[in-house]
DNA sequence: CAATTATTTCAATAATTATTGAAAGTTAAT
DNA sequence: ATTAACTTTCAATAATTATTGAAATAATTG
């Protein structure tokens, strides 16, 4: 296989795997062609090789840099800014997952945890609401837990957890 | 708190949790609902708790059902479908693990292992290119190794895991 | 088997979300 | 201070995705 095709063949499944996880397909395309590019790339760079416009590069680039995954390279002696990508897939994965934490477990929590001043001592169906959602809120701050637990943990703490298993 | 209110926005925080997880609001809302509904319901049900048309319910609790997390519920002496969610949370992430690994996972895992078959010998770019693709194979099936785990032991083993960490 | 009741389908439509591109803004060199 | 090089913004537009609702299909009953 070519380098180019096999290029092409990653940016695409990249963005797939994006949209079924609520992120655009632009935004994810822009992350995999900085992962498998060697040097960083300018938003011209980027523009040409995934045939999207200056605009959505710009804020789609900037939309990854807020996650934490792309970063801003300036070069002595030029204007253009360069952008790359984290390549470490573990630190990829810790950053990634700060953010899901902050933008999703945080919320539902707060959620789960309002629902709970429910005054549940008389029907059943009060009951059986308290109790089905307390067990999410018991289960989302376990799975809260151990996101935090990966996020602030060495490099090689999830291998090492693999190889516990 | 109320019940209705506590209701409503377990819904409509799970709707929310829904689209930026690819999954669509009434079809999280649906299953939101079948969550906290201590009876099972009918199509008419959800129609009218929610205001969403009968195709709509129609399609969505078809989706629900092939993900494998609401059944139906034939009642004797009735013509009409009934619908219940399952309700225990850890049976319910493992149900959710099963699916997404089928439908995400697997796929990446395809792709990845073609694109090892890239010439690497040549040029820096083809070096780098493989160091970074093989390195996230490597990340993937390892993360697929810890969801098929979660998926197949029993039912506490997320829990002992939560222990012994 | 005709009437009734419920379910499914799917083309049309609505709603949402992403992208464009031209204009405004910024920065730095001359 | 003017120009040139590049970046950012955002209203308009396109693309995508979800939802509707009416009609077709299927199932049940008398």
């Amino acid at each position: 296989m070519k380098l180019e095709q096999a290029r092409a063949e990653f940016i695409e499944s990249w963005g797939i795997l994006g949209t079924s996880w609520g992120i655009s397909k632009a935004m994810a395309q822009i992350h995999a062609l900085l992962v498998v590019s060697h040097e960083s790339l300018s938003a011209e760079d980027v523009m040409a090789a995934l045939k999207i416009s200056r605009g959505s590069v710009n804020m789609n680039i900037r939309a990854l840099i807020d996650w934490g995954i792309v970063e801003k390279e300036l070069r002595i002696g030029e204007r253009k800014e360069y952008f790359k990508a984290e390549k470490d897939i573990l630190e990829l994965a810790r950053l990634i997952t700060v953010e899901r934490r902050k933008r999703e477990i945080e919320p539902m929590l707060t959620v789960l945890n309002k629902i709970q001043n429910l005054d549940s001592k008389k029907t059943v169906e009060e009951k059986e609401f308290k109790k089905v959602t307390s067990e999410l809120l018991d289960f989302t701050k376990k799975a809260n837990g151990l996101m935090e637990k990966f996020t602030k943990s060495d490099k090689n703490w999830f291998y090492k957890l693999i190889l516990r298993l």
